[in-house]
DNA sequence: ACACAATGTCTCATATACAAGACAATGCAG
DNA sequence: CTGCATTGTCTTGTATATGAGACATTGTGT
């Protein structure tokens, strides 16, 4: 095992820690933490006790690792400053209370599909996916009505072979993905039944930009065997809710455009 | 103007750059960014474009910097991890809504005075403070009753000097201001007037983890001239709000503490 | 039109942060 | 107890990221 010499930055363990967290979503030992990102534990040791320093990472007594205070603040920030994930988040929050289920505010990052911000329906139902874990795209019914507007082109280079397989095995085949796409598109909402989990019905509609793009989704997660009728009523729901967003997403760029790049008072 | 040779790290200028935006509470331009921190353009671009891959930061169209969607995930899963602003929050939303008055969550980090959590008041009182900005312990309600667990000298080596001038130009005498602690901390309740802004009357009652030690306070900022009737009654209110989070954060704390470090299923 | 400032992209050297590894101190299993 | 694994701290050499600066562009004011 001679050198082959492929050092990291500290920006990039520091990257990878982050990363690592949030799909861990529960504190790690450093030792742990250094094996899983098969980085070197001295440097590991460094880094964790300068952002614990800043606060971006805390170590509780045992001296296990997890996001601090600061990111929390510096997500508020975030969330300030984007009246997309603002008013996306209202309206998730309206929505469950008024329905009742477990509703979700969806985007992509990074060529994957993430929940920006989820809350519990009042039933019992459980929760299937977390938020800020990456999810392949083709495995959500948001996903499809993400990509309405991009070019066959674009969606091809965008998803790696791997994330057409389905957690249970079955594989999607990209031109029937893409047909898929085109029809969510359409009638902006997107209803698919047990892709990443089998007993479970995702019901969404897009949100879009000042230039039309899609940017986000609003969806429910209800138990398949909802009856038909409950899930059209639920997806005009979404499609009303996911309009009215995007109405205020336009008159919010409009203010912002005017006032050029915002500046605090 | 020769070498005086003191490179920071990149870390470093990247704690830096997220420090320096969460003060701003807006987007800068790269350049603007470097002069900020007194660093070299070159190295700031670098570690930007770094940091923007990994959507922690985020480039708009005029590539003016600021948070990326990453953070707000980091941000969540800190949330989640945390009884304390999530329970704290949740009260501080109900207390609002409940007595109309602008509520906040207020934690000390790295020695200074923060506002983890805002939620505004019926009335168009202004809102004196915004989340997430450090200030000075002394300028505060809160900061008196968050200091109830230190020891006299612990106190007057946690604050600097600078810190007991107020933003009018008045200096508080430590002393003076330990004795406040101290107060504040028999009754559980604070009341301070004039401080960080001359018509702002912050009321104020602490929160503590399971070691009885102060690690947050709920408070009221209202406008001065509030009968003392009604700020009484608001005390109160904070207090029984304050407990009953304490009591929350007790029996969380003593699941977690059964469970060991908790670990996803 | 001009001058002047700021932006984004490069190159290069050298100060230094990272990686390797040694070490003592715990922890834990049998 | 003994043996083996893990943790946290430290030291040291060298690969390389940072910082200085040059450059072509773009913006801005007069």
């Amino acid at each position: 095992m001679t050198h082959e010499t492929q050092r990291s930055t500290g920006i990039g363990r520091a990257i990878d820690i982050l990363d690592y967290l949030n799909r861990r979503r529960s504190p790690v030992g450093i030792g742990d933490l250094a094996r899983a990102l098969k980085a070197p534990r001295s440097s590991i040791y460094s880094i964790v006790g300068r952002l614990a320093e800043a606060e971006i990472l805390q170590l509780d007594r045992d001296n296990n690792v997890f996001f601090g205070r600061a990111v929390y603040l510096y997500g508020d920030a975030y969330l300030a400053s984007q009246p997309l994930v603002r008013l996306g988040r209202d309206e998730v929050i309206r929505l469950s209370r008024e329905t009742g289920e477990t509703t979700q505010l969806c985007m992509l990052v990074a060529a994957k599909y993430t929940v920006a911000f989820m809350h519990p329906g009042a039933s019992l139902f459980r929760i299937s996916s977390e938020a800020g874990v990456l999810v392949p795209i083709p495995w959500t019914a948001s996903g499809r009505l993400l990509l309405g507007g991009m070019s066959d082109r674009e969606i091809e280079d965008l998803i790696p072979r791997e994330d057409y397989v389905l957690p249970n095995g079955a594989v999607i085949d990209p031109a029937q993905f893409i047909r898929e796409v085109r029809d969510a598109c359409a009638g902006n909402v997107m209803e698919t039944t047990g892709l990443s989990d089998p007993y479970t019905t995702c019901l969404a509609s897009a949100i879009f930009d000042h230039m039309r793009m899609p940017v986000a989704t609003i969806c429910f997660m209800v138990p398949a065997n909802t009856p038909d009728s409950r899930k059209q009523d639920l997806l005009q729901h979404l499609k009303q809710s996911a309009d009215k967003v995007s109405l205020s997403l336009l008159t919010a760029s409009r203010q912002a455009g005017i006032a050029g790049a915002s500046d605090a008072a």
